[in-house]
DNA sequence: CAAATACGAAACGCAATAGTTCTGTATTTG
DNA sequence: CAAATACAGAACTATTGCGTTTCGTATTTG
């Protein structure tokens, strides 16, 4: 999303400074969370970096991408795989996951997330591409470690497989968006415990 | 939300035209549903009521509490206790109780649903008055019914009914806001059949 | 050192649109 | 009929905020 990176070639003058990026890309999560979308003006993210409009835009060529951007700064998806112990069993796997994707254990990037998911909602190009890339995301997340326990023999239909895999990231995100409450890992917890391993094992069962 | 109930007990002059207020508000909502809330300008409004921008104004004080009124009428709780047949079990109770709130069975009514959902993350004030709402909602119907079947000598959780009340409007509203498809009854079917009928007996059996 | 480019800061131009007022007409009460 | 108010439509005002440009300075290469 970042513009200009193959013409980034010239030798003479003085370089981008990289240092920039993030403390731009900060600023504009920061001013997401506290102040919600609306507050996101450019010129609150110039204020709040130290930094001129000119440097944003020599990097962005608009609000809606800087958003994107800063989107995936946030993801915790870059280092799902070695935060993510695999050599456990289904439940403690389920437990991880979720609380991985959904930072559990970080209120305040919670906070964030939660913000995106509600800027997600305000131009068709965000629509698009963050909640397509989020719901992508969980949608994989979820898949990576059940389908390994399916497969044995047993199967579920696809509207089943949808469901199982939609219920963590649908009671998670709508607790944050609708009644801004924290999602700690007890309630995680309770989720896998009471609603996806008892689906699971009566429908293994039962085949 | 609309302003100056209190005042039009003025006798002279030409009245409010009271028709005028429903097909503003039906515009308002479809120009939601067609556009989402970026192209819901009061002058489009305007033009797709065929209406003067002052009849708004005279009715309304702002785009925002326009749409929250938009919102109100869109809700279908108002004739929920006369849809809902309470003589029958609690399964059916359910599926019924989520195919009102969510209006299974009218794919545009949906489209509007979803809309508002997204449109109510635009500003703090929507925010408020609409996802509480809305939530409230949510958490009402749930609750009327589930309650009489667990008061019998059992008891959930605090956590527990949290869970329960809110796994339905979580995956539905989940699914519609980040994936846009439709959600029918059978839907609803597979989400009581399959998570809420097993959670509930399972709880009470163990205890 | 000179050319080229980035930097923070501030000023600027411009489009969109919320909300108001005007105009000529219609409706209602006294 | 006269006063009061509503109507649709259009013109108007004012603000907001995106994205550009300019300014003086700093950094880098040749």
């Amino acid at each position: 999303m970042e513009k200009g990176k193959e013409e980034q070639e010239s030798k003479r003058g003085r370089p981008l400074d990289l240092s920039r990026n993030k403390v731009i890309l900060t600023a504009t999560l920061e001013l997401l969370a506290e102040r919600g979308f609306d507050a996101l003006t450019i010129d609150a993210v110039a204020a709040k970096a130290k930094v001129g409009k000119a440097t944003i835009y020599r990097r962005w060529s608009s609000k809606t991408d800087l958003v994107i951007d800063a989107a995936s700064l946030m993801s915790p998806f870059l280092k799902m795989e070695e935060s993510l112990n695999r050599n456990q069993g289904l439940r403690g796997q389920l437990i991880d996951m979720l609380s991985i994707i959904f930072q559990c254990d970080d209120e305040k990037a919670q906070t964030m997330l939660t913000a995106i998911y509600n800027a997600a909602s305000a131009n068709e190009k965000l629509d698009k591409e963050l909640k397509h890339e989020f719901y992508r995301r969980h949608r994989e997340g979820m898949e990576s470690i059940i389908r390994p326990f399916i497969k044995k023999g047993h199967t579920l239909t696809e509207e089943e497989f949808d469901l199982l895999a939609d219920i963590g990231p649908a009671l998670i995100t709508y607790r944050g968006v609708f009644t801004g409450k924290p999602f700690d890992r007890s309630y995680v917890e309770r989720i896998v415990d009471l609603l996806m391993m008892p689906m699971i094992e009566s429908v293994i069962g039962s085949r």
